[in-house]
DNA sequence: AGTACCAAGG
DNA sequence: TTCACACTGTCCC
DNA sequence: GACAGTGTGTCTCCTTGGTACTGA
């Protein structure tokens, strides 16, 4: 783990990365891209650098002047051999704000002697109506100013694209790694089964992060606006989970836009395409909203029946029962779980509520402020190898915190008999600690989707381990995994573990904050496991 | 002069 | 690139 | 009590230097 990297860096980086997707990827990918490659390959390194530099910065127009890179030497020189190979522009044609994002407000005012007078905002929009004249004014900004504009960036993005599989992540991501902040597993590289095997799948997912970019600006526009980004989108691809998984989320935040637009049937028109939750349940309420009854009612009867997860199955229970009420209908009336309730007056402190309360406890034994990291992390080091075990297509770059499929169900199943048999071997405490805390030590720092290192310390482990019976973390944790992306919150503020052993779970409620549906979903499951919890409501008393 | 903010970079 | 949780306000029974 | 909307801490780094703006 280098500290120190060596001054072309960011070039290795960017080569590792493209030579990497031209490798596997060369048939998927079009003349374009497969030109860029060559055309980048060909050239001396002092030019590929300044073209890596170019990239890595805001925005695709530079002045020369603020480009200084010793480790190239001779910048001009690299951006002729750039331009040479079309990979940069000398002397563009600028529009009037893109001229004038390349100065200062000072050189701006300098330039066209003009006052330094107000903010930079309101200079600029004056500029816009000057008498001179946009070509005039541009001309006088940028006199005795080299320019360059970066060219075919956008070809880079496939290559990202296909190196991650997403675009969230970039060549920062390598820097980060090599100086040691972020650390990933050390997984075999899938070879042969890729994201993507369809030149098609590229451009839908290319097309997707381009809407996404419009996203934000979007869902403050109009319902016209957010039908014709839905429009937009590649349709739905069965055999392309990843982008499937993007598109439903993507499908549910647009409808929930158009919903408080009021646009309701749109709304509903979007839901009725989309399986994933919470799709079915605005369906639900919307129908119920508009008058349709019985719509809403069947819905919820063929959410009972096949709900896609357990918080679906309780909404339909009872929504459904309230419904079906108001109308006389007969409708099995949903029990709801009381968990065991204590009251407590603590002094107002100033801090949170969960470590006030955690302090307040901690006067009988420990107690920890934890939340779902104990839960988590816990599994997560139990089952590390089988999170990252070379499973088909689940890792093919080496940036990954998680195997490619890890937030859909075929998760657990594609992984079923690992995981049996890892929870039915773990058959003594002893085996589990031993386990968990070995992990606990080799892994430290590295990323993994179930385990957040800061919310984990030995004693903790080592505390719950001897404390909780092996059965209670046998039922719980098959709990997380029967569905992990749900199951993964709600758990309890706080562990107790009194003086005189045992331990139990709280969860803490200051004044005016009730317990949320997937809390209470995890409080009814301890009750049936008889796990020891309570709630505990925190009120302040005046200092 | 003091500041808040952000781009650049390792 | 959020996500999970807490908090606030509204409406309805 | 149900629900929606908003706020908060946090996430996946940390430092540096430039810029614009503010008020003395
Ligand atoms: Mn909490
Ligand atoms: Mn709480």
């Amino acid at each position: 783990m280098p500290h120190q990297l060596p001054a072309d860096y960011y070039l290795d980086n960017f080569r590792q990365l493209l030579d990497f997707v031209a490798e596997r990827y060369w048939p998927l990918l079009n003349a374009r891209e497969q030109g860029f490659h060559r055309r980048l390959t060909g050239m001396p390194r002092e030019a590929q650098m300044l073209y890596v530099r170019l990239l890595s910065r805001r925005g695709e127009y530079f002045l020369q002047r603020k480009l200084t890179y010793p480790e190239i030497g001779n910048v001009p020189a690299a951006a002729d051999i750039l331009a040479c190979n079309q990979l940069l522009e000398r002397n563009p044609k600028l529009g009037l704000e893109q001229a004038c994002a390349l100065l200062t407000k000072a050189d701006i005012c300098h330039r066209l002697e003009l006052s330094p007078s107000p903010g930079r905002g309101v200079l600029l929009q004056g500029l816009d109506s000057d008498p001179r004249g946009h070509p005039t004014i541009i001309s006088r900004l940028l006199s005795g100013e080299v320019v360059y504009r970066v060219l075919d960036s956008d070809l880079f993005t496939t290559f990202k694209l296909c190196f991650f599989g997403n675009l969230r992540q970039d060549l920062t991501d390598f820097v980060l790694r090599d100086l040691g902040l972020f650390r990933y597993e050390n997984y075999p590289l899938e070879q042969r089964q890729l994201l993507f095997y369809q030149r098609a799948q590229i451009d839908q997912h290319l097309q997707y992060y381009r809407s996404v970019e419009q996203l934000d600006a979007v869902l403050q526009s109009d319902t016209a606006t957010i039908l014709t980004l839905w429009q937009e989108l590649p349709p739905m691809q069965a055999d392309d989970p990843v982008l499937n998984r993007r598109l439903q989320r993507l499908g549910n935040t647009l409808a929930r836009q158009l919903e408080r637009l009021g646009a309701a049937q749109q709304a509903l028109d979007i839901y009725r395409q989309l399986q994933q939750p919470p799709a079915r349940e605005r369906c639900a309420r919307i129908l119920a909203a508009r008058g349709d009854l019985a719509g809403s009612l069947q819905l919820c009867k063929a959410m009972i029946a096949a709900p896609a997860n357990e918080a679906e199955r309780h909404f339909a229970a009872e929504f459904g029962y309230r419904q079906a009420r108001k109308k006389g209908i007969d409708w099995p009336s949903p029990q709801r779980y009381q968990p065991p309730l204590q009251r407590l007056e603590l002094k107002a402190a100033g801090i949170r509520v969960e470590l006030a309360s955690a302090h307040h406890l901690a006067a009988d034994g420990d107690c920890h402020y934890v939340e779902n990291s104990l839960l988590n992390g816990m599994l997560g080091l139990l089952i590390w190898d089988i999170v990252f075990a070379p499973v088909r297509g689940a890792f093919f770059n080496p940036f990954q915190a998680a195997p490619s499929d890890f937030y859909d169900p075929g998760f657990i199943s594609r992984r079923g008999q690992l995981l049996q048999r890892r929870l039915s071997e773990t058959t003594n405490p002893g085996a589990m600690a031993k386990i968990v805390l070995a992990r606990f030590e080799s892994k430290y720092g590295i990323s993994n989707p179930l385990v957040n290192w800061s919310g984990l310390s030995e004693t903790l482990l080592r505390q719950a381990l001897e404390r909780i019976p092996l059965d209670h973390w046998q039922v719980m944790l098959r709990r997380l995994l029967s569905d992990l992306k749900q199951h993964r919150s709600g758990m309890p503020d706080l562990v107790h573990f009194p003086s005189e052993g045992g331990y139990e779970w709280i969860e803490v409620k200051g004044p005016g904050d009730r317990l949320q549906k997937n809390q209470r979903r995890w409080l009814a499951f301890f009750a049936t496991q008889s796990i020891p919890h309570r709630v505990l409501h925190v009120d302040w008393l005046a200092a």
